[in-house]
DNA sequence: GTAGGGTATGACGAGTTCGTCATGCACAGG
DNA sequence: CCTGTGCATGACGAACTCGTCATACCCTAC
């Protein structure tokens, strides 16, 4: 249970939010849309509409499966992880190693950047 | 290459309700809405809302990340799931966009190293 | 205390979807 | 011929989201 118990989407997007470490207006930012609706969305006074709702998940990379909380998957296999996998598969035996101990530096580092 | 282009959500939603052998008035009535709402979401002369979108995804047991053209895979069957996915999926937006970043690097520095 | 970032909230006009309903058309079977 | 099914399309008012903008309220830092 890595996520409390998963409300409606005003929550999940929050949470989705806070675990990229983006203000608001940064998700506002990357998605093209106010600073103001990512608020609005968040406390439930909107909801996004059928382009937005795509905004969203693209700029958070989750599932809008797990936005819409028809899941708890958060990323599911789909979207964002595509590209990236895209690149990975691509690569012989020897350079997924390197690439998948380059991750997991950057996960520490990433933990560490959030705990301080 | 499974669907080459994948058409937008008014080809998804018809491509997944009729593999379902549902007609568009069967689909209305699962979904909860109106048989002309059906047809105007497939002809592209209207585009769900938040909240029908879900009960269109829920009625044709198909993943809303399929509808909206995010995957080709329908259902959400996550499967993959592979390692990678799994350190990646935790970082926060800025440290995957670095591991972005060095995936493609990686991948060019490989392609060279066979001989290109 | 003053400044600034992050967030919440409310208004505005403009645009869109909502459910409901009425047609219209094509194609099947009786 | 006539009836029924499936689908497309358009109207209507009500409700909603849109982007934009203004305001207000914490905190933290200087």
């Amino acid at each position: 249970m890595s996520i409390p118990q998963a409300e409606a989407f005003e929550g999940r997007l929050r949470a989705a939010r806070e675990s990229r470490q983006l203000s608001q207006g940064a998700l506002a930012e990357r998605a093209g849309l106010q600073p103001s609706a990512v608020s609005h969305f968040e406390t439930g006074t909107r909801k996004p509409s059928f382009d937005n709702l795509r905004r969203l998940a693209d700029a958070l990379r989750v599932s809008t499966d797990y936005l819409l909380g028809r899941t708890n998957a958060m990323t599911e296999s789909g979207a964002g992880v595509d590209h990236l996998h895209r690149h990975y598969s691509g690569l012989s035996a020897e350079y997924q190693e390197v690439a998948e101990d380059f991750l997991k530096v950057l996960a520490s580092k990433d933990r560490k950047a959030r705990g301080s």
